[in-house]
DNA sequence: AAATCGCGTGAATAAATATGCAAAAATCGC
DNA sequence: GCGATTTTTGCATATTTATTCACGCGATTT
């Protein structure tokens, strides 16, 4: 299990700050309690496929998933998903969702990352994703794309 | 010149080998008769914004475009583009490319990545590019789009 | 319960890549 | 052409990343 909150932990660092070498992204774990080497990021990286490419602005290198909307997005991360999700719900133009303990802002960062139709967008406490739609029959609808990408 | 005509090179060696490692291309690069080291390559990597990506087929890591069909190929490769092509020309159906010498194959890549409306396919000799598409109206359109695109 | 397997990990190190600096080469203005 | 200035490069090396090897731990089998 924490093979997976810590890759997802990984995913959410580097969508949120310019992450440059990995022993930068050591120290970042280390500051959320993950107790890691730079050999077990380096093994994390090449197995969730992300790339250091040139940041524009700054000009220094530094992480990223590979680019592009396709697959790459779904196929890599659904595992991690599977993982930390507990339950999925409804309630009006709501969607909940249920994740293991602080994996809910991971979760939050990849939903947005789907691009879902018709998602105004979502936020996270520690364990809870809400996602927002305008209509309570989209939220029924995204609540069942959800479920569909969980159980393959 | 040699600059541009072997950043070049290297792009037309990442597309079509999958070159794993600096060292390799630099071996390659010596094989084409540029003779150059890890630390120059290092730098023409860095600024035509070549990443290292996990090649899907061979589990290995091999050096590869920045994704996507954007415009991180105009923006980037236009100032090869501007130097290595030296004229312009339609006749009949084709658009002619003149360049500077071992040049073509590179520029004919670039073509090809372009991906222009139309094209139905380019060949490359040593100093010739010969861009063939459906009528005379649309090789005179191709013409102009490459010559605004080279002339900024 | 002991033995075996499989997997994830860290420590140490090998391999790969980036960079500071000085020198060489190209470019510019005259 | 000639000196001044800018750009490009190699060398040496620092930095960063991948990998080997051994170990620990949980699950499974005997």
């Amino acid at each position: 299990m924490a093979r997976s909150v810590r890759q997802s932990k990984i995913l959410e660092l580097i969508s949120t700050r310019e992450i440059e070498t990995q022993d930068e992204l050591v120290e970042c774990l280390r500051a959320a309690n993950f107790d890691i080497t730079q050999a077990t990021i380096s093994r994390d990286i090449k197995e969730l496929g992300l790339i250091k490419i040139l940041s524009a602005e700054t000009g220094k290198y530094k992480y990223s998933l590979v680019d592009s909307g396709e697959q790459a997005v779904s196929n890599k991360y659904i595992s991690i998903f599977k993982e930390a999700v507990i339950s999925i719900k409804t309630a009006q133009n709501l969607v909940v969702l249920k994740t293991i303990r602080a994996m809910a802002n991971s979760i939050c960062g990849l939903i947005d990352k789907l691009n879902l139709d018709s998602v105004l967008g979502a936020v996270a406490g520690d364990d809870t994703v809400m996602v927002i739609l305008p209509t309570n029959e989209q939220a029924q609808k995204v609540a069942t794309t959800i479920e569909a990408l969980i159980h393959f």
